[in-house]
DNA sequence: CTGAAAGCGCTTACAG
DNA sequence: CTGAAAGCGCTTACAG
């Protein structure tokens, strides 16, 4: 693989010490502009690419970021994950950085542990958090420079997040704007920072409007087909214009349950979701939703951490931005 | 976060020397058992964690390997990629390495240059190959260490793969000899060395059987849902009595198609596919499937790699075995 | 059995 | 503007 040329190599071979060699790279110290020129040329000439790990070292930096993914993905979260992992390393390596993997549950931090104590990374990256979270807790313990994608439930703890509220708020608001009255929400556990954040959206839009948030529609901690089914019947039966679905994966039990019963959407009830995985992506009808940029929140967090690393100051939370899709599911 | 103690520290406490220390550790040698277990004992007590990074630079390695996931995957590749990225570091770690990850594409193989060109990593591990692979092409023209996981089309390069050949001809013998006659096949880009070994498969079965495969009932390059529907409309009117799925994202789409037409599975036509993600796992009625571990082989991939950067002797084909569950679709 | 020294490929005070 | 030297945290011939 034919060995990569080094510091010294070139040094040698422009008679100039290696001192000078880095300077000209780094653009540090005082070098003239024509020895500069020499080496830069050379080294272009010759291919050379610095060893970062060499640098690291001797700078006591790795140039390396944690990634903490969990094992348990559900489905619905796959590309989600994936997009995530895609945003994160686009703007680690913009930055000269690279991307560790760790995988962990709250269980068995393993991996973490394994990448903070062997001096691997400068910081970590969770891509998902629980309301109880072992890993940030570690964290927070060792003093390790750490960032969160998602709520975390801790306040002292650098969190990216998507503005759920305001979105849901606003997917509401639209709806309500639609004539639509009796919208119901469908959603899975309350203990998920995500849930209760649209829940308050959800009311939020019927308060802003002067109107009363309708009684009894709000089905949480639906967390099977058979919940989520007869959720859909008490729904049906509660005269229902609308249901909104907390989540891509509630949203298909809910449409294949509807498709069995011959409920026609949108002409018989309206249907939204939350548009974070590719699950509905080609839906006939096409479904209403609530959509957000999951790369972007990747590289979101990427950014954040590496200001971290590097000194500058960041803020504790940042909220990204939502999109409304209005389709054919609400028409 | 508590500066790690060093190899320094450790040898000035004990008032011994770097040299002592570092054999301790590695074993290397000789050394008298008692100092060693003084070192152990006092490493112990310490929480000394040895600085990979500085144990790579002096012995030129990393401990770190490159993985290039696709940043293109489908719905369907998600929980397989998930699966696949879980496996291969599970094994890194087991063997003191970490995984690196690039994002590439056929056309961008920028990411992967990057580290193989700053010394981040010792090899690289393709999670997907095309027929024409730029990657590979590429790793073989700068003699990096690399292992692809699946079929390559290259001959000269390590590859990891699932029997799908095998797997394929066994499930399509199995149906043949429950009397299908004309099954028919759906699949994806032909491009994917994946769907070439299944229908290889297939068609091997009915050779075998010394049956003609029948005319016009493979439909590939079906990336769409409005495509496979149509493939299934046809298939339909050619008097297909079974249709194998190359893949499970496709398989959703036919079931759905299926019910839409109201046609039963398995009374009306009976129902195969691929079993790698879980997008089937709860379907009714259940799916026959042929599956694949695929921790197993990211697993065996990264096992595989590591052999090679360590001067093992390794296969240059490894073949993963599978497995054929009927289901009630294939009643 | 143990240690001083050189080296991995870089950076960065410190001198000049 | 440039260089010799020490250092990042380790390993490994080479001597003893």
């Amino acid at each position: 693989m034919g060995k990569n040329i080094t510091i010294a190599d070139v040094a040698e071979s422009l008679g100039i010490s290696k001192t000078t060699v880095s300077r000209a790279m780094s653009g540090k110290g005082r070098i003239s502009e024509a020895t500069r020129q020499r080496v830069k040329a050379y080294m272009e000439e010759n291919n050379y690419k610095p060893n970062v790990i060499a640098q690291g070292l001797a700078k006591s930096k790795t140039y390396n970021i944690g990634v903490v993914m969990p094992s348990d993905y559900g489905i619905e979260d796959m590309s989600y994950f994936h997009n995530c992992l895609v945003g994160l390393q686009e703007m680690a390596s913009l930055n000269g950085y690279d991307i560790i993997l760790a995988v962990c549950n709250n269980n068995d931090l393993g991996q973490l542990k394994r990448i903070i104590s062997n001096g691997k990374v400068d910081g970590v990256i969770l891509m998902r958090t629980l309301v109880e979270d072992e890993a940030v807790k570690l964290l927070l313990e060792q003093e390790f420079p750490f960032v969160v994608i998602g709520m975390s439930g801790y306040n002292n703890v650098i969190q990216i997040e998507h503005n759920h509220f305001e979105g849901c708020k606003e997917l509401t608001l639209m709806l309500l704007m639609k004539k639509l009255k009796r919208i119901a929400v469908i959603g899975g556990s309350k203990a998920h920072m995500v849930t209760a954040s649209r829940i308050k959206g959800y009311k939020a839009a019927y308060t802003e409007l002067g109107m009363r948030v309708p009684h009894g529609l709000v089905y949480l901690d639906q967390d099977n087909s058979i919940m989520i089914e007869r959720a859909v019947d008490n729904i049906f039966l509660k005269g229902a214009d609308c249901i909104i679905c907390i989540d891509d994966a509630i949203c298909s039990v809910v449409l294949n349950k509807l498709r069995k019963e011959d409920i026609e959407v949108p002409a018989d009830i309206k249907i939204a979701s939350f548009f974070d995985s590719m699950l509905l992506k080609n839906n006939v009808p096409a479904i209403t939703s609530l959509s957000f940029d999951v790369q972007e929140i990747g590289r979101t967090a990427c950014k954040t951490l590496i200001d971290v690393l590097e000194g500058n100051r960041v803020k504790n939370i940042t909220y990204l931005g939502y999109k409304v899709e209005l389709k054919e599911s609400t028409r």
